[in-house]
DNA sequence: CGTTCTGTTGACCCTTCTCAAGCGGAGTGG
DNA sequence: CCACTCCGCTTGAGAAGGGTCAACAGAACG
């Protein structure tokens, strides 16, 4: 059963908040449906053309492919996250979006995204958004270029904590982390085997508890140290 | 003097083609003026608000602050380049751009960001834009996380070699590179010293040759293979 | 003609990768 | 209910890659 753009709970924290019921039912204009996926199903691929929805649940990963032709998980997305847009610009994308967990999402229809672009506060909205995956995909790299593999590894926790902190779907200092070993290596540029390493190391250190798929952050201020960040966040904002 | 934007000879290569003239004439009611900077100077700090420039000539660094309070290179823009897209969005920036060469400048009223947007085919190709740059970052990304130095020193080679010819102020395989080691080096997430081995094993392999500030593509298919692309470029293409 | 700043080079060491083996839980078939 | 298998996780030993540091060479600049 779809759920309405005005109802939906997504509307906080992740770009949509403060529009007027007129703009959500223009939103509402540009879907195509609801859709579920069990864990490990393939949601969207570039090789079929461009496409775009919004995660409503669950946890997806972006993989592109590799040098070697394998592929390889190059962002991770969460409830609420607008994901797709990179298909829509110039230029071929080779994006495809697998479940991380069983997921729902909310698609739209990229046929008609110049037609969002045009539509009054939506394009606007979506310039937002854009800029904010921008400067995410910034900080991101940064923080390779500078973080040696502990420090990764603590901004990959504080991080994605702080981001399911403000969805309201994590809270105290505590989440389950649904992803293999295997992609969280990759998204930091690890390997398995060195990201144990380092969780081991944060652990003792009584920084951060990370055991049968729960992470539990021990010292919130610092893991954000150790992360890079000057002290308490002051970047890595909420969208508005 | 000021060039009109119709007369503008970056219309090419970096996302204003195709424009007709009432949409430039449009675009040059945006603009501030022209400025010229010598090598070195600050052409625009976050710290002092929003900021929107086009780069006209010349070469540009942008840095951020690292972990413990100086300063790190972490993008190089071209001529052609619209700069500052990330000072606009939601959450602060500490961004800072510094004239890697002497430049010049045609620069925009970040004020009026939401009437560029809202102007009609300039939000649009801003829209393009803004996507080209968020998907360079992500193949940066995905660099970083899967090349070794040589990788990434060999994709650095042919990356900017392809910008500087799509703009047509490069040809024959070779180019100027008017920066410093250490900030190449922060681009790659590297030390200037381990850089400069890389230089010497691509010299050596016969793939590229880097003396006084000239870069020689002796191989390019080899260039671009070592830099983890399958063969001859099918990403990175120009912006349309 | 010194001073300063950037680039080059070598020695050494730490970080991270590689590879291989062992472990354990989830299915699956008996 | 019990093997059996598969897959992901953990762990260790050894190797390679890259960082650090210090010394030196050149160029730029006063």
């Amino acid at each position: 059963m779809a759920i309405a753009c005005r109802a939906c709970r997504h509307l906080y924290g992740v770009g949509f908040q403060g529009h007027s019921d007129d703009e959500l039912a223009a939103i509402e204009g540009f879907r195509i449906g609801h859709e579920a996926f069990r864990n490990g199903a393939v949601i969207a691929d570039s090789a079929r053309g461009p496409f775009l929805f919004s995660l409503y649940s669950g946890w997806a990963i972006e993989s592109v492919r590799g040098g070697n032709g394998g592929r390889k998980a190059a962002r991770l997305w969460l409830p609420g996250d607008l994901v797709g847009l990179g298909t829509l610009g110039p230029g071929p994308s080779d994006a495809r979006i697998v479940a991380a967990t069983d997921a729902t999402i909310c698609r739209f229809d990229p046929d008609r995204w110049r037609a969002m672009l045009a539509a009054p506060a939506i394009g606007e909205r979506l310039m937002e958004i854009v800029l904010h995956q921008r400067a995410a995909a910034d900080d991101e790299l940064n923080a390779l270029r500078q973080l040696p593999a502990l420090g990764r590894t603590a901004r990959f926790i504080v991080t994605t904590y702080a981001a399911l902190e403000r969805r309201r779907i994590a809270h105290n200092d505590r989440f389950r982390l649904p992803l293999m070993r295997q992609h969280v290596a990759e998204l930091l540029g690890l390997t398995a085997a060195h990201l144990r390493r380092s969780f081991a190391q944060l652990q003792q250190a009584g920084l951060a508890c990370i055991e049968n798929g729960q992470v539990r952050i021990l010292d919130r201020e610092a893991l954000w140290i150790a992360a890079g960040e000057p002290a308490l966040p002051d970047r890595l904002q909420p969208l508005l």
